[in-house]
DNA sequence: TGCGCCATTCTATGTAAGGT
DNA sequence: ACCTTACATAGAATGGCGCA
């Protein structure tokens, strides 16, 4: 049985991204605080360390506010090499992580890379986003919401001021204990590291829809050329369906079709080309089940987008 | 061959929120 | 100050077509 690994980082920065034999650094992380806790939820384990900058040795005026940390403190840190070893280490086997938005994992893994540690893994990692799930849970499900609102929204014990590690970390913990079976199974991928191979991509079907994350690929064209990518397949039933809004785009980026199926009704698919850490592309695509109202609106969308190109 | 016309595609920019 | 995400929109560049 692994456990759930609560984590929270504070991180620095300079006036420009540090470059050390081609590999790049913006966000050099300085605190590394985590909250463990059991199958159930309850906490059996806490991680709160500090971190010697190795890179940013002078405290930008921004984070230097907000971070409630001096260099002086930072001085009896250990170095990033052994406190993220003692981290995972404490994580034990298999961790799974959750954070307060996505951004702690993909910074954790950067830092990782820049100072020539292993990843954690070879493929996108699957993690519980508390901020996107406080948004499932209690909100529209689209908006996002700084941890101090939620902690006030949720009226939990703020105690102990925001922005240090731990703290954070366990503010964090409080939100995720609360959020049910529904809710928890909305799980995210960081995708700092994204597929390289068919094997690794990534497919699942979540409760009201699909998620794919593609392999790699060079240009626009291949993509929009591959038939996987692009066939609209009945997620439940695996039939490939007749699309009823063809394939339209109203940036490039992002890319949308209906498709119709006998037993489940209209299901869109949306196609977001993002560029991996490497620069080539990669692909993340959705498809879910609408009403037919959610048709017309697609309808209305497309016809925009036409409008926009073909004015009168 | 050059021109205008129109549709498409790409690029840049802007908003607004979140993170340190 | 730097980053992320999502969603808009404006303008430039590209490309196909008809026609002189």
């Amino acid at each position: 049985m692994s456990n759930f690994i609560v984590f929270d980082l504070e991180w620095n920065q300079g006036e420009t991204p540090a470059t050390l034999d081609g590999k790049t650094l913006t966000f050099e992380i300085v605190e590394i605080g985590a909250v463990k806790l059991n199958e159930n939820r309850e906490k059996i384990g806490e991680f709160s360390r500090l971190i010697k900058p190795q890179v940013f040795k002078e405290m930008h005026k921004i984070t230097g506010k907000l971070i409630h940390l001096s260099m002086e403190d930072l001085e009896n840190g250990g170095s990033f090499q052994d406190v993220a070893r003692d981290f995972l280490e404490w994580c034990g086997p298999e961790p799974k992580f959750c954070s307060w938005g996505p951004l702690d994992l993909r910074e954790f893994q950067s830092n990782l890379d820049f100072f020539g540690l292993p990843l954690l893994a070879d493929r996108p990692i699957a993690f519980y986003d508390a901020q996107k799930m406080y948004s499932l849970a209690y909100d529209d499900g689209r908006t996002r919401k700084a941890l101090s609102t939620a902690v006030e929204e949720l009226k939990l014990d703020s105690d102990i001021p925001f922005h240090r590690a731990l703290a954070d970390a366990a503010y964090t913990a409080e939100i995720f204990k609360t959020f049910d079976e529904r809710v928890l199974k909305r799980i995210s991928f960081d995708t700092y590291v994204t597929p390289k191979s068919k094997k690794q991509e990534i497919r699942i079907v979540f409760d009201n829809y699909e998620k794919y994350i593609s392999r790699e690929f060079d240009t626009k064209e291949d993509v929009l050329e591959n038939m996987e990518i692009m066939s609209t397949k009945c997620y439940i039933c695996h039939k490939n369906l007749r699309r009823k809004i063809k394939w339209f785009s109203p940036n490039g980026k992002h890319y949308y079709a209906v498709a119709y199926c006998d037993k489940h009704g209209f299901m869109k698919a949306k196609v977001r080309i993002k560029k991996a850490e490497n620069g080539r592309l990669f692909v993340v695509k959705t498809c879910k089940f609408i009403s037919p109202e959610d048709m017309e609106d697609m309808k209305n969308k497309q016809r925009k987008v036409k409008k926009r190109q073909n004015p009168q």
